[in-house]
DNA sequence: TTTAATGT
């Protein structure tokens, strides 16, 4: 397993401590508040909630009852709001900071498989959803050398033109080496679908990740390119979570890894598959925390690899 | 077949 992340990259946990250095970088940005440019007043503010918004996120009935200090302390907005959407064809989380999703998750059966949607009539577009600070543009894209890889794939969603046309907001997009968009991941995600011959429903959760490596010096950094005018961040590696739901309620997982770089594509997908633990350390995502995943013996499987 | 980008 090791060997398919390249030998420097690491994706266990304990090297992803995150440094002391952010301090040191956003010292002095206060100053700049106060400068020629008033810079203030052209920070994007979102919408500001009611005061109660913040009791209502809290898991205490009583903070309802008695707004606290704490409430008080977002008089003039929440810095963010949850970023999820919820389209025609999956449900996605936006990292605002990279411009890409966090992850996005959907749901496939014989039914979302077949239907007459042309991937033709579709276009990539950007989320007008997204503050313009924060969005993906097709121009991002354009000449970086990147594919616009899809995370949830048009081809899983035929059954509606809509649903389709919905996978092509750059909300659902990351930039992807082009090899690996139409080889090694593309045979992933054709896999996912020939699993709804042999399972009553495929829930897929994919995303990007951005593992920490060992650089020269022997440290560790989380080092990634960012394209276009946005910064968009390019990924290190891609995940993609399968969830199995059998007959009789059963569910197996199936979590797997592929790196963001050309991968041959006559190496069984099986040797891609990692300990669900791992993709959750290094995502910062917990999935289907309701099932116990110990028991699951894929990842004795991988272990083993 | 499904991935895309590029050039018109």
């Amino acid at each position: 397993m090791q060997r398919l992340f390249c030998s420097r990259w690491i994706i266990s946990g304990v090297s992803l401590a995150v440094g002391t250095g952010i301090g040191v970088a956003l010292s002095g940005a206060s100053d700049r508040f106060h400068g020629e440019n008033n810079l203030l007043r052209k920070i994007p503010v979102i919408p500001i909630p009611s005061v109660n918004a913040a009791s209502e996120l809290l898991p205490y009935p009583q903070a309802q009852l008695t707004p606290s200090k704490s409430t008080a302390a977002v008089k003039y907005g929440f810095p963010s709001l949850s970023h999820i959407r919820s389209r025609e064809s999956h449900v996605t989380c936006y990292d605002a900071r990279n411009r890409t999703p966090a992850w996005v998750i959907e749901q496939l059966n014989a039914g979302t498989l077949s239907g007459t949607s042309d991937r033709k009539l579709c276009d990539f577009k950007e989320d007008d959803s997204v503050h313009v600070y924060h969005r993906a543009t097709n121009s991002d894209y354009r000449g970086s050398g990147f594919d616009r890889g899809h995370l949830a794939a048009a081809a899983n969603h035929k059954w509606s033109q809509k649903a389709m046309d919905d996978t092509f907001y750059l909300s659902n997009v990351a930039p992807q080496n082009p090899h690996l968009n139409q080889n090694a991941w593309n045979n992933l995600e054709k896999y996912c679908r020939s699993l709804t011959k042999h399972y009553e429903n495929v829930y897929v959760c994919s995303g990007p990740l951005y593992l920490p490596r060992q650089e020269l010096d022997g440290k560790m950094y989380v080092k990634y390119q960012v394209i276009g005018k946005n910064h968009v961040a390019v990924p290190t590696h891609f995940f993609k979570v399968v969830i199995l739901e059998k007959k009789h309620g059963e569910v197996e997982l199936r979590p797997y890894v592929m790196p963001n770089a050309p991968v041959d594509e006559k190496i069984p997908l099986e040797r891609f598959l990692v300990p669900i633990e791992s993709i959750e350390r290094a995502s910062g995502l917990l999935f289907v925390p309701n099932i116990l995943k110990r028991t699951n013996n894929l990842q004795a499987i991988s272990a083993k690899a």
